[in-house]
DNA sequence: TTTCAAAGAC
């Protein structure tokens, strides 16, 4: 094995890539058990089997003839060698004659002329010997057939070691890990003593399989058996335990080791980078170099794999260094696994410089230079090198097809993602779970959630990822019930992991289901997850979601490195809850920290603003964001200004800035500027907007019934007539409003006018005898408010019955006195209703929280937080 | 010995 490596590194004039070259036994065996393809043992077993050709097959046949084969042999001219054997008469051939042949042949991998001496070696009725059997075995499980060289070698019932070797060997090799382990017993039960390749290969079956008990059984019988310090026996022990992540094992084994070949040390080295600790991977190299070990190709790759996972792109650049120096330039698996440290430490030239340069590449390049591409958010160019590579004729792999349907999740590139599924299913990659579970995110990310989940229920066994995938896909698609079910689902089955947490909380904070986002941050808890910064900032959402700002508060604080998302939920959670100012004063200590704000930080503090009416503020924030910051502002930020401008009465200035916008204004902004028009009752330009707002969104009700309420507030009954008549011509579909309160872990979800639910005599009692007492009192119904709602769209009348009211009311009757009720509604909610909360928590003594889908509304002793901002 | 899949803010 050394002589492969009698280079220093640093020697300019290194044979070893000429060693590696023209040695094809080396490269080739690196990881098989089979010792046949070891220069030196193969010479041994080699004369071990002519040993017994000599010894055991009868010499009854002309010299001349066999000598003139065994030349041919000799010289590897296999051709010629066939010609004479098939041409010769059967007694002028010797035993050793076919088995000269068979050996050509496997080396040469002929099965075909190996089958045809087989035949010959039958027609002539040669007496098939334990040296004539070993040689078909050996040629046909060289050359890959192994059903044949079973067949023989069961036939003759060899007790030579070497031979179970070979075929558990070759069984290990493509992957029978059971078929090798069975022979392995079949050779105990007839007595056949092991040796340190038959155990080498044991313990790589049985770690290949999971069996950590039989390895540890099998380690204690090496021990017994004295090749505790056979280093061969020992690498694959320790790869074994590497393989069960028991590193203080494996690392207590290479330390004892007396004889450490440099497959100890790359044994320890990926060992250590696979089990996640590739700094001390670096520190084995590095160890290695001190002591003047010779590395050689495998530990390159090793380490450098543990750059890439560290991120140390200036040893990686060294190994760069390094390999070229010993003529590694030109190994195509040094060259994938440079491309993709290069890509992993951020540096995309370096990886495309390498790929370029490259003579010869594989798929494995391929995948790794497409992966690179989607690494730096570069799709389009990633799917063009995806098209280019099959358009050179190298067929996609599961690698590559689970990076470039990731590119199409990010990109938004259905079409291509369907393409790409379609091959995937013509190709049986479907049951590949990276594959499939690429494909369920590419379908939820493109907002396809029926087929999302259709790929995912075909998933035979799915992982902690799959679920993981599917759960974040209905949370991100605004379907949170959906995602709570299939996380009780998944519970039954595995145990959630801190991403489950991450996918699941936003699901918790679309529901404002608090009971469940308790259990939730409890779990995390016990299992230590809030150190994960995707979790933290997921649970401050929920918090701020379900209305508890104050520990959504709590928890932001003990964020340790807070980021700009982590910052972004604050800002966002003072802005839904009416505190402009507390989030502008988050915004500067995050901007002290060291953290520059994105458009979406900046879409969080001019919503904070517009929830506030801190108009001026809110210009600060919109100029710096547009001069200073260089980010251009978009919809939802010009939505904001708007939405300050008109409240603060400046309705034809927000018409002028919405002309003047340099992008196509859409319905929120209209419709934005319509709220406005009804607040400062301008029914002319309510009018005006309103015709901008039917042109695009025809199917709409809310722009309908805001127009309705302009003229209703304005006293125009006739317009108003006018307009149901408009509306009652037309059909709309929509999800009906609904509003819902969790109580002891139960959501009681209400529709307007709902008198179907258990309480409801109790509801409307309630409900009649405060509207009443709101008519005697201070509260003068707002009888304009009640004229048309949305909710009343489907029901057609009005009545006294909004699901929030009913919420609310449900919440009073049922809730412990003193416990704040807390409401959420899909829609914003109605002036009757935030009326009747105000009223509500002063009569009754109570908090109540009403989240609608604005923001939130916090009533306490007849006033609401909202200040009239919503 | 190399290539792949899941999470948080607006």
């Amino acid at each position: 094995m050394s002589s492969v490596l009698k280079t220093r590194p640093n020697s300019t004039t290194s044979p070893l890539s000429h060693n590696l070259k023209n040695n094809s036994n080396y490269v080739k065996s690196r990881n098989r058990f089979i010792f046949f393809k070891q220069p030196r043992r193969t010479c041994l077993l080699y004369s071990k089997l002519d040993f017994y050709s000599r010894t055991t097959v009868t010499h009854n046949v002309t010299q001349n003839q066999n000598a003139k084969i065994c030349n041919f042999c000799q010289m590897g001219n296999l051709t010629n060698a066939m010609e004479l054997l098939t041409t010769s008469q059967r007694h002028e051939l010797g035993g050793s004659t076919y088995c000269s042949v068979l050996q050509l042949c496997a080396e040469k991998k002929s099965l075909e002329d190996g089958k045809r001496v087989h035949s010959v070696i039958i027609s002539n009725g040669v007496v098939i010997d334990e040296a004539l059997g070993a040689k078909l075995v050996f040629m046909y499980v060289n050359c890959g057939d192994l059903v044949n060289g079973r067949r023989i070698f069961y036939g003759i019932l060899n007790d030579k070691v070497f031979l179970w070797n070979l075929m558990m060997s070759e069984y290990a090799k493509i992957g029978d890990y059971r078929e090798s382990l069975s022979l392995f017993k079949k050779m105990q039960k007839m007595g056949v003593l092991g040796d340190s390749y038959t155990f080498t290969c044991v313990l790589k079956c049985f770690a290949a399989l999971g069996k950590v008990k039989e390895c540890k059984r099998v380690h204690g019988y090496i021990l017994k058996l004295g090749f505790g310090s056979n280093t061969a026996v020992v690498n694959s022990t320790i790869a074994a335990y590497f393989k069960f992540g028991e590193v203080e094992s494996a690392r207590n084994l290479f330390d004892e080791l007396v004889d450490r070949d440099v497959v100890s040390w790359n044994s320890m080295i990926n060992g250590c980078v696979v089990n996640g600790s590739s700094r001390n991977g670096i520190e084995i190299f590095i160890q290695m170099l001190v002591m003047g070990v010779n590395w050689d190709l495998t530990t390159l790759v090793s380490v450098l794999v543990a750059c890439a996972n560290i991120g140390n792109l200036s040893l990686g650049r060294a190994l760069h260094g390094f390999g070229v120096k010993a003529c590694l330039g030109e190994e195509v698996v040094f060259s994938n696994t440079l491309l993709d440290m290069y890509s992993k430490c951020g540096n995309l030239n370096g990886a495309t410089e390498v790929f370029v340069k490259m003579g010869e590449t594989t798929i494995v390049s391929w995948t790794s230079i497409i992966a690179a591409y989607v690494r730096e958010g570069l799709y389009d160019d990633a799917i063009g090198l995806f098209d280019e590579m099959q358009s050179k004729g190298v067929r996609p792999d599961i690698y590559t097809v689970a990076s470039i349907v990731h590119a199409c999740a990010c990109s938004n590139a259905l079409d291509k993602g369907r393409e790409v599924h379609g091959y995937v299913i013509k190709n049986g990659m479907g049951s590949n779970l990276p594959v499939a579970n690429a494909l369920v995110n590419m379908y939820a990310k493109c907002g396809n959630v029926e087929e999302a989940r259709l790929v995912f229920s075909q998933i035979l066994a799915k992982d902690i990822v799959s679920w993981n995938t599917i759960i974040g896909g209905y949370s991100q698609n605004s379907l949170p019930s959906e995602a709570l079910e299939l996380f009780s689902d998944m519970q039954k089955q595995l145990k959630p992991d801190d991403i489950t947490m991450a996918c699941v909380l936003p699901a918790c904070a679309g529901l404002a289901a608090l009971d469940k986002g308790r259990e939730i941050h409890g779990y995390i808890l016990r299992r230590g997850y809030f150190s994960d910064l995707h979790v933290a900032c997921a649970l401050v959402d929920m918090y701020a979601k379900c209305g508890l700002l104050g520990l959504a508060r709590l928890l932001f604080d003990m964020i340790p490195q807070k980021d700009l998302i982590s910052w972004t939920a604050m800002i966002a959670g003072y802005g839904m809850h009416g505190f402009g100012n507390e989030a502008i004063s988050t915004f500067k200590k995050m901007r002290i920290a060291g953290i520059e704000p994105d458009e979406s930080s900046f879409a969080a503090i001019l919503n904070a603003c517009s929830h506030s009416g801190l108009l001026h503020e809110g210009w600060r924030f919109f100029n710096f964001m547009r001069n200073e910051s260089g980010i251009e502002p978009k919809l939802e930020h010009y939505a904001c200004m708007v939405d300050l401008l008109s409240r603060a009465g400046n309705l034809s200035k927000a018409y002028k800035f919405i002309e003047s916008m340099p992008i196509e204004p859409d319905a929120t902004i209209w419709g934005t500027l319509l709220s406005g028009c009804r607040i400062h009752h301008d029914v002319k330009l309510a009018e005006k907007v309103a015709e901008h707002l039917f042109e695009l969104e025809p199917d709409n009700t809310r722009y309908y019934v805001d127009l309705a309420n302009v003229y209703a507030e304005a006293e125009k009954w006739e317009e108003v007539k006018k307009l149901q008549e408009k509306i009652g011509k037309r059909r709309f579909k929509q999800n009906s409003g609904c509003s819902w309160i969790e109580v002891g872990g139960k959501f009681n979800i209400f529709v307007a006018g709902n008198t179907k639910h258990p309480q409801a005599k109790r509801i409307d009692a309630l409900l009649r005898k405060l509207s009443l007492q709101m008519e005697n009192g201070d509260y003068s119904t707002k009888l304009r408010y009640a004229l048309i709602n949305e909710d009343d769209m489907e029901k057609g009348v009005i009545q006294c019955g909004h699901s929030e009211k009913l919420a609310m009311a449900f919440g009073i009757l049922n809730l412990p006195p003193g416990r704040t009720v807390r409401v959420t509604k899909n829609r914003r909610v109605c002036g009757d209703c935030h009326e009747m909360g105000k009223f509500l928590s002063r009569t009754t003594n109570r908090e109540i929280l009403l989240r609608d889908s604005n923001r939130f509304h916090c009533f306490k002793d007849g006033l609401c937080s909202c200040r009239g901002f919503w």
